[in-house]
DNA sequence: AATGAATGAGCATTCATTCAT
DNA sequence: GATGAATGAATGCTCATTCAT
């Protein structure tokens, strides 16, 4: 089952050039930062990628894996329908030392980059905030079934409820470079989630 | 003290590029979307202003201006500590028709730009976010001190409850198009709001 | 005497490669045009020609075997020397619809191209267009010594007359799309031919 | 009655670039071909044409104009209807050291290499020359209604005669490099025009 | 003999900025 | 103070060609 030369080419672009994508978004980044990144040549990128687009949009699919990896690793590791909600939330504590994407959440980098011209990337990071959210209104519901969770939760609400806080730790820090204030929200999060549960 | 041609010129550059930057991000407008909207030489630009990065600090400012302008105009229609509370929070509720600039918070989307060559603009988007909070909570204390609140409120907890909530609403706005959501999100803000209220 | 796997390889380039040569030239056709039109990869051009020159000259021997090889299929439907010297000229009228390359008279599209660059594009071409004049000529001659055309008859200038006006009309057509001038020149080109013939 | 700066720039990138364009073809042609010739920057180059192609079709323009005043030129030293017509052939006889565009003729050059992405300049070519060929039809139309021409001339297919004659010839010369084949055609298209003269 | 990934020079074009007028 | 022509580096991308497989 051995990956071909292709496969790994574009996998070693896709790694070594999402975390610049995050970072200085897709305007900013030029061919040459890819090339710098990955030692290759312009040739070899586009030989791989039709355009920049393209390498932008596979970035955008690695770094949302990776944002969300780091989510699911932390949920995958509880049985228990209380730790996997809290799962969601923990990793973005700075006593968490999660390895998120350098440069902040790709999803809400994407949007607020995003103009019209760049329709295809704003729909990806839309529909990647949408199956975030998605899955934490599936375990909430699951606690509710379980009977651990308050039987009258809005799953919808309490889900965005949290998104909105860890999303806006993750923002702070970048405004800030101070772990406080983040914290202070992420903590928020967890008030919230802890505030379904029916034994907290 | 009537304004010299000078002023009048970097103010009108000013208006007609804020939005262009808050819509396509530093990166993404050249000099030439300025001259576009402006309907001005790109010498005159460079009479007004030292560099692109000067006109983007001073639209920065500008959009900052307007975004904080919306809030405080609905704030201060009323006296009341409660009102004037909520008043931070309505405009940002699709009903409210407000007049934000095109393009989403100028604060957010600078500060998810933003990459190490930009840090003029981030430091301006982060204090332009903490003086917002700022007067969050100032407003809160008030209202504590009116003996209107709840006097056990983390006053700067509750602000950044109510600014997340508001900004992730503009965000999901972005990414959806559609108000649903972000009134949902809008509306889990009035909540902390009114819940730190002693009669709601 | 069957053909090797590398000479149907090189037949397949050349046949498929010609009229794409001949419409864009040598400078408009890239090696991209080649493999797209080939369904082969560029390393197996590679493998069969030199580099490009190779490709456009075996091209153009092509193009113009094509083109002479229409005149030559109607002339020899013929052994009446007055309607063997029709033959050459009646395949560039439109009711002929003769299988002429696509792209016009591959000899005139090298000449009116190449640059010093181009040299042995050139010359191939050249070597064509007398080529073509000497089978006019030796045809003139043999009518005269068969004393069906005119004995004074300069068979240098009349076969060069001929095809002057076949090659003006092809052109026109490309000019104008229309067949009404170019007919209208090839009629011009019959007429010189009768002129010389004894009993028109 | 001043030329503007632009007015200028423009001329001289007309002027240097046309021969360019006339021997290498639109294809054949690079921006770097053109800064080296204009001894100006890529940059000025864009700042006075919107792009290649509106270089090009200026450099068409101009290469006609230039092409079309040899002939003007000679057919205006006379008033004699007779002198005109054979004005517009005798540039072409190598005796005449004519300041034809280097590279052949521009409409020919045009009309053999234009595939279909670049209609433009197909069409500005063909209109040329139907110009031209509206040129002589009229020189001849004024010769029979002064009675010096016979009655009976085509004047449209004297006029393609004449033309298919010429640029022929001038064609031969770029195939041979020799004067030989170029002047015997020019020749024939002389007698083609004494052919129409009441005394020739 | 054929593949196709890789090269690196070159392509047309746009960039932010300058400066003589 | 404003102009707009000019710069030259940088942009995204394609080119003809090579070579390990």
């Amino acid at each position: 089952m051995k990956s071909s030369k292709t496969e790994r080419t574009r996998a070693h672009i896709i790694a070594a050039t999402a975390p610049i994508f995050n970072k200085k978004g897709y305007a900013g980044t030029s061919i040459t930062d890819l090339t710098e990144a990955t030692k290759l040549t312009s040739g070899s990128i586009y030989g791989n990628f039709a355009n920049k687009e393209e390498v932008a949009l596979a970035a955008l699919d690695y770094n949302m894996a990776c944002f969300c990896g780091v989510l699911h690793q932390e949920v995958n590791k509880h049985k228990n329908i209380r730790d996997r909600l809290l799962g969601y939330i923990k990793p973005f504590h700075s006593s968490a030392n999660s390895s998120f994407p350098v440069g902040g959440c790709p999803m809400v980098n994407t949007l607020t980059e995003a103009d019209d011209t760049l329709e295809p990337l704003r729909k990806k990071a839309a529909e990647g905030m949408l199956s975030w959210k998605q899955d934490l209104v599936k375990t909430i519901e699951q606690g509710i079934a379980e009977g651990v969770f308050k039987a009258d939760t809005d799953a919808g609400k309490t889900a965005m409820h949290i998104i909105a806080l860890c999303e806006f730790g993750t923002l702070m820090y970048s405004a800030t470079q101070s772990v406080k204030q983040t914290d202070e929200v992420v903590n928020m999060a967890i008030d919230v989630a802890k505030n379904i549960m029916i034994t907290p």
